[in-house]
DNA sequence: CTACCGATTGACT
DNA sequence: GTCAATCGGTAGA
């Protein structure tokens, strides 16, 4: 077999059993995690530093609460596949838990960049690497990830899928960014003492 | 067709 | 901390 340069993580995808639990459940267990992402070839990939849960039920900051839409579809789809969507003219990316039909997601709000610093850094337009994939618009410019990944199958080690990684030693829960419903909902999950996490000293205060 | 608006970001005080 | 650019999706006329 050619040399390659030392992979220190395993990027074997995780398994769909994996996803379909409780969307809770789903996101705390990302944190740690490898999100890895291959163009041409070339691989990029950081560890999952922070996630945010959208519930199928009782959650209005959900974009399933008003039911099936052409652009949440991938939501009703089988779990393990990705939901990507774009919002003030950015992208961001979700992975769909629960069974199909069960519209539960996990947004990935960040990463700490591992592979093809580089990479991320042409993307971005920026060198500073704290700011690389900080924040779920700017992690899915740094991977190259568009709507032509929404619905992509991420159990099967191709273009895009998620690796395991070691468990954080701590978990702090907040609520959510940005939303304008459901604000109080504490369903944002933070590796704790990550510096690559998005929002700001007292978003990230722990909420319960 | 038009109008509104958001799970954001980056520039600025 | 504040603020507005940006544009696809959705609702409504």
């Amino acid at each position: 077999m050619a040399r390659t340069a030392p992979q220190s993580t395993q990027v074997t995808p995780l398994a769909r059993s994996f996803y379909d639990r409780d969307v809770v459940t789903v996101a705390r267990a990302l944190l740690g995690k490898l999100l890895v992402r291959t163009v041409r070839g070339r691989r990029t990939s950081g560890r999952i530093v922070e996630v945010e849960a959208y519930l199928a039920e009782g959650d209005s900051a959900c974009h399933s609460f008003r039911g099936r839409r052409p652009r949440n579809a991938a939501m009703f789809g089988p779990p393990g596949c990705a939901y990507v969507y774009s919002i003030h003219a950015r992208y961001c990316m979700n992975v769909v838990t629960e069974p199909a039909g069960v519209a539960s997601a996990v947004l990935i709000r960040a990463i700490e960049p591992i592979e093809g610093v580089a990479s991320m850094e042409r993307r971005r337009g920026t060198e500073a690497r704290r700011d690389l994939a900080r924040g779920p618009a700017r992690l899915c410019a740094a991977l190259a990830i568009d709507r032509t990944l929404d619905g992509h199958d991420l159990t099967c080690g191709d273009s895009l899928w998620i690796a395991g990684g070691p468990d954080p030693d701590g978990v702090v829960t907040t609520r959510r960014i940005g939303v304008t419903s459901a604000k109080e909902l504490p369903l944002r999950f933070l590796v704790a003492g990550s510096r690559f996490v998005s929002g700001t000293r007292r978003q990230n205060e722990p909420a319960v």
